[in-house]
RNA sequence: GCCCUCGUGGCGGAAUUGGUAUACGCGCAUGAUUAAGGAUCAUGUACCUUCGGGUGUGUGGGUUCGACUCCCACCGAGGGCACCA
């Protein structure tokens, strides 16, 4: 065989594939299509990640059996390259981020081909492309035309430092999700996309989709659904609704309380209550979310009128209310609520059981007391009676809260898609059709701390003519989030050249929707939650074929540093992918990073690994000189692993099934195997390691790519053994190993293992009460 | 506080889903080869043992002929949500 060395083989081989172009899908074609996608990059200054390389040489070792299983597969790749760390980086080097994008993207193209990946490299696409985020833009259009998209004056989460504003989604623990500083409130006007209609179709649509269990929670509890009431307090001559999921508390309301941003709190001339409402409003995000701090608030010198018995409870202001939740007042219930229950002990409320069954506060349900007409109920029925009485006295009656917020859209920075809006002072906000709107190019993209885009500065791009009415106008300055652009790059791959259409109805028809996807856990709430959105609301409108966009989702687990730590520059811990290429070849790293460990855990890096991966590859290539005769047993063992291998992959488990194969070469080096066999093994490698199984199948004498043959089938019949091993338990217990004949009867092992010295001596003075025989596996005597 | 995932050798981890616990890989030890090191190959590698066997999958119970696997309680780790009324 010669020496194995990856590098030639390696740079040989992807250049005759590009050549060859194996890895294409085509449109419409007569096979079954199947739409595998990893999520696309962010080309970072770093490079890829060996993190990146776990998640594609999984779904490649999925797409490449496919293929090889008759399947048109489509597996694309592109760039989500628009961002702040570029823009960011642009600023500190001097370079434009366009120019940063263009080299980066490059790097990772360069990258990721060395790895072997079967990527359809022709359907490459890129976020920043005036031609692709034109369609970005249409989208949102659309989403604006429906009154989707709207402007709205809100307290946004704004980072100090970015010098921008975050959806709730990028606050993680009252911080910057980039770059950790603390986050405060801000009033400015923002572009927002009504998520919060999709809720229940977000929610509905899960039910139908193969989601790994976590994501799918995950998912449903951060929309958040819960049933209650609606209730309508009067104070004064005014309505208060109030949301509750308690309503046969109702008559132990002691008091009514608002959050410090409710509507009614603006008109309250009193001294104290403004002083409150100035004190929250210092307060940062981080000071307000912590759970442990004391409660505070103040009477408002209001009453409201509790409907249902007419009494008259005061009104307070708190910050624990929540101002985008549930209308921004709840009804206070002391006696069933732990937090009503503090707020009381501090202030000196009411506090008034109607709730019998346990010590105060007393949160589980239970048996209506002091309630009037409903004494005597269990809370279940009373919340249906208390509902029902309601609606007939058009007070409310049961209702729907989410926890989702509506999706912050606006971002004030410059590397981002423009979003297509015009203002004009007669036609109000003008939607620009004449797409893309193309980000001007510029020298100065620094962010401007008045909350300004640094388009804004920019009068020759700004200033336009209505389209409407041919008037003075302006531009709208803010552009997307990162979020836009890969909110919808699936359906740009199955049509990425066209320039009529996001893609063609047809191609979308053939390729959607993805059969496999796979990304990241941290993105389960963010991009899939947007993405699913987007296509929902598209299908809706007509432009795609199906509500859902992806089948099945799992996702992948971190790879960490060799310290556990996550790699960074900083702990020196980083492992690039292309020094372990240069050094052990793809191969190698790709096979590692599917023995390492369990596909959807994190895990750290380990060298030695990736050196035990080497090694089996070199036993692999000198394997291939022991070509001669099989034996029973080994064809045995290589059937079994072809059907081994093949479930594993389906089920996401690469790391067993390297391992199978590592054990079949193990019994390979003991007997020789024939030609036809080791071919067999070749083409089940071939996937995981592509280079090394080209060279040796064409060492082997074959003209045509291996990659061209079609998927070994197993024969379950030669997977049987005629002999096995049947374990003797006593009591459970193991005493002996005897091999017998496979067909062997429940009566015929009995008698054989009566018979046995061994066992004879176990018995000796006991009688067998029961004895339990498990076919091909063991028998157990019980005394 | 709530939800999810998970606790198995010195380490990463297997266990056909209730039927031989520790597959496969790493590491380590001994030996072979070598002037030597590296590389390679061979053998061994959970614990205790009076060599009969006994004990072992975070802890304590339970179900079962049989439990890493199922049930209950607890302890610990990771992730998500979090004053959502």
């Amino acid at each position: 065989m010669g020496e194995y060395n990856p590098k030639k083989i390696e740079s040989k081989w992807q250049k005759t594939w590009e050549k060859l172009g194996l890895n294409k899908a085509k449109d419409f074609d007569k096979r079954k299509k199947q739409y595998i996608l990893v999520e696309f990059p962010y080309p970072s200054g770093d490079g890829l990640h060996v993190g990146h390389a776990r998640s594609y040489a999984a779904l490649d070792v999925v797409s490449r059996k496919k293929r090889m299983q008759g399947f048109n597969v489509l597996f694309p790749i592109g760039y989500d390259a628009f961002g702040l760390p570029t823009e960011n980086y642009a600023i500190k080097m001097g370079v434009h981020p366009a120019e940063v994008t263009k080299k980066n993207i490059e790097i990772f193209r360069n990258q990721l081909k060395s790895l072997g990946l079967s990527f359809d490299w022709d359907r490459e696409i890129n976020t920043t492309d005036p031609d692709y985020y034109k369609w970005t833009q249409w989208i949102f259009l659309q989403l604006f035309k429906k009154g989707l998209a709207y402007q709205a004056e809100i307290p946004i989460n704004w980072c100090g430092s970015c010098k921008i504003g975050l959806a709730n989604e990028e606050v993680i623990n009252g911080k910057c999700e980039r770059c950790g500083s603390e986050t405060e409130k801000r009033n400015q006007k923002q572009w927002m996309l009504k998520i919060t209609a999709y809720a229940e179709k977000l929610l509905k649509g899960l039910e139908k989709v193969d989601y790994s269990e976590r994501i799918k929670t995950q998912q449903i509890n951060w929309i958040g659904r819960s049933e209650g009431t609606n209730i309508k307090f009067k104070i004064n001559d005014k309505e208060i609704q109030v949301f509750t999921t308690r309503i046969d508390t109702i008559f132990g309301v002691t008091a009514l309380v608002l959050a410090p941003e409710h509507e009614l709190v603006k008109n309250i001339d009193d001294k104290n209550v403004k002083e409150y409402i100035e004190k929250t409003k210092k307060k940062s995000e981080l000071e307000r979310m912590d759970l442990e701090k004391e409660k505070t608030g103040v009477f408002t010198n209001l009453y409201a009128i509790n409907p249902l018995n007419d009494e008259k409870v005061p009104v307070w202001i708190s910050d624990y209310v929540i101002a985008s939740y549930g209308g921004g007042a709840v009804m206070f219930v002391p006696a069933h609520d732990k937090r009503d229950y503090e707020f009381a002990k501090k202030y000196d409320l009411e506090i008034k059981q109607v709730i019998s069954g346990g010590e105060i506060p007393f949160t589980d349900y239970g048996e209506l007391i002091n309630s009037g007409q409903f004494n005597g109920l269990d809370s279940k029925t009373a919340i249906e009676k208390i509902n029902k009485w309601l609606k007939d006295k058009k007070l409310g009656g049961s209702a729907i809260n989410y926890h989702l917020r509506d999706w912050v859209f606006s971002r004030q920075h410059y590397w981002g898609e423009p979003i297509p809006i015009i203002h004009c002072e007669k036609c109000g906000l003008v939607a620009d059709e004449n797409l893309p709107v193309e980000l001007p190019y510029v020298e100065k993209y620094e962010p401007s701390n008045t909350g300004e885009s640094p388009l804004a500065n920019i009068k020759e791009w700004v200033n336009v003519k209505c389209p409407n009415c041919n008037n003075d106008a302006k531009r709208e300055t803010d552009t997307m989030p990162n979020w836009a652009g890969s909110s919808w790059y699936f359906l740009r791959y199955c049509d990425n050249n066209n320039k009529k259409e996001l893609a063609d109805k047809k191609k979308l028809d053939y390729y959607m929707p993805v059969d496999w996807y796979n990304g990241g856990m941290e993105h389960t709430t963010l991009h899939l939650l947007y993405s699913r959105f987007w296509n929902i609301f598209l299908y809706d409108i007509g432009v795609v074929p199906v509500s859902e966009p992806y089948i099945k989702r799992r996702s992948h687990g971190f790879v960490l540093g060799s310290d556990g730590r996550k790699m960074s520059k900083s702990f020196n811990n980083v492992i690039n992918p292309d020094e372990i290429v240069k050094k052990y070849g793809a191969d190698s790293l790709r096979l590692y990073e599917m023995f390492m460990g369990p596909f959807e855990e994190t895990i750290n890096w380990n060298t030695q690994g990736l050196e035990g991966c080497s090694r089996f590859l070199k036993k692999v290539w000198f394997s291939f000189d022991n070509i001669g005769e099989s034996n029973k047993e080994i064809i045995q063992k290589l059937h079994y692993l072809i059907k081994k291998v093949g479930h594993d992959i389906e089920n996401n488990k690469f790391n067993t099934a390297v391992a199978a194969m590592m054990e079949f070469v193990n019994s390979w080096q003991e007997n020789s195997l024939d030609k036809k066999h080791a071919e067999m093994f070749l083409k089940i490698l071939s996937v995981f390691c592509p280079h090394i199984c080209e060279e040796l199948w064409e060492k082997l004498g074959n003209k045509n790519s291996i990659f061209l043959e079609s998927w070994p089938e197993y024969d379950e019949k030669l997977i049987k053994k005629d002999k096995f091993e049947l374990v003797v338990q006593i009591n459970g217990k193991i005493r002996d190993k005897i091999e017998v004949d496979s067909e062997i009867s429940q009566e015929q092992a009995e008698k054989l293992v009566l018979s046995s010295d061994k066992i004879k001596s176990w018995l000796i003075g006991k009688k067998p009460k029961k004895i339990i025989f498990i076919k091909e596996k063991l028998i157990n005597i019980v005394l």
